[in-house]
DNA sequence: GCGGAAACTTTACAAATGTAGAGATTGCCA
DNA sequence: TGGCAATCTCTACATTTGTAAAGTTTCCGC
């Protein structure tokens, strides 16, 4: 069962990021790792971890005093998510128009312009063969 | 001044979208246009309005008893801020991932894949001549 | 001038979000 | 076995967000 919607307050980013980064992980392993780039005390993180879990993007289990978290999401699907929830609101759905500001937004170093233009082309082959595919089963 | 972050809530995308739409316009024009929609009553709409007034994406003047709102920012600005925000919490402000999520996660159809490229084309000349007139200044 | 429609203002309130303090536990080490 | 350090739990509180009711003002047409 893959979550359909994913939605992650801003707050919560940056924890899951690092739950991500070093999970299993406890709280007070997370704050300290945020503690530098945040200033959250433990309270504030443990706070947020545990509405993370309730809300099903992490995992808790008690090991003894402990409690282990890890991520029940994926950073793709937190990426998707938020991608989709833009999409939706300030693209109408429309997606050649978003990756258009997205392009006209930054300047491009050469190397994201050609990564990026990879992309495309695996796409195409994708779709192509897919296409091929479908007129077969006809 | 171009507003540096623009950040709309989920409820105030529809709302501003209206206005774009509209405006000049008031809000109990805004709500009845809103109303099939959301079902939000004319208090709703208007106290979004008058918030997002206040945080400077909407302007207010007063004219006789009726208060005609316009837009304070661009749709453009408004996407902008929304991807800005996605790249940096989603993506960690690498672009070429995020636009790969974006084209991996829905199924482009030819057009679209079409408008993309070109898009990049485009964008690729633009930043050579912008390389070629820094060389210039040497 | 008056009544009603349209628009306005004020106030409210619950849920979500950001942030954290204070005190209770637990378990290890001396 | 007593104390310290690490961790936990519980509670709190301000702000933001979503949503709206109630009562008030304004103006137009009769």
């Amino acid at each position: 069962m893959t979550p359909h919607s994913v939605e992650l307050t801003e707050a919560e980013w940056p924890v899951i990021k690092v739950v991500w980064e070093m999970e299993p992980c406890t709280a007070p392993a997370v704050q300290e790792r945020l503690a530098k780039a945040t200033g959250w005390t433990y309270s504030t993180v443990r706070t947020l971890m545990d509405r993370m879990a309730a809300k099903g993007v992490l995992k808790a289990k008690k090991e003894g005093k402990l409690t282990i978290y890890q991520s029940a999401i994926t950073r793709r699907q937190a990426q998707r998510g938020e991608l989709f929830y833009t999409l939706k609101h300030a693209f109408n759905g429309a997606l050649a128009p978003m990756v258009q500001c997205l392009l006209e937004s930054k300047d491009l170093d050469e190397d994201e312009i050609a990564k990026i233009e990879a992309l495309i082309e695996e796409g195409k082959k994708r779709r192509q063969k897919r296409k091929t595919q479908n007129s077969q089963d006809v």
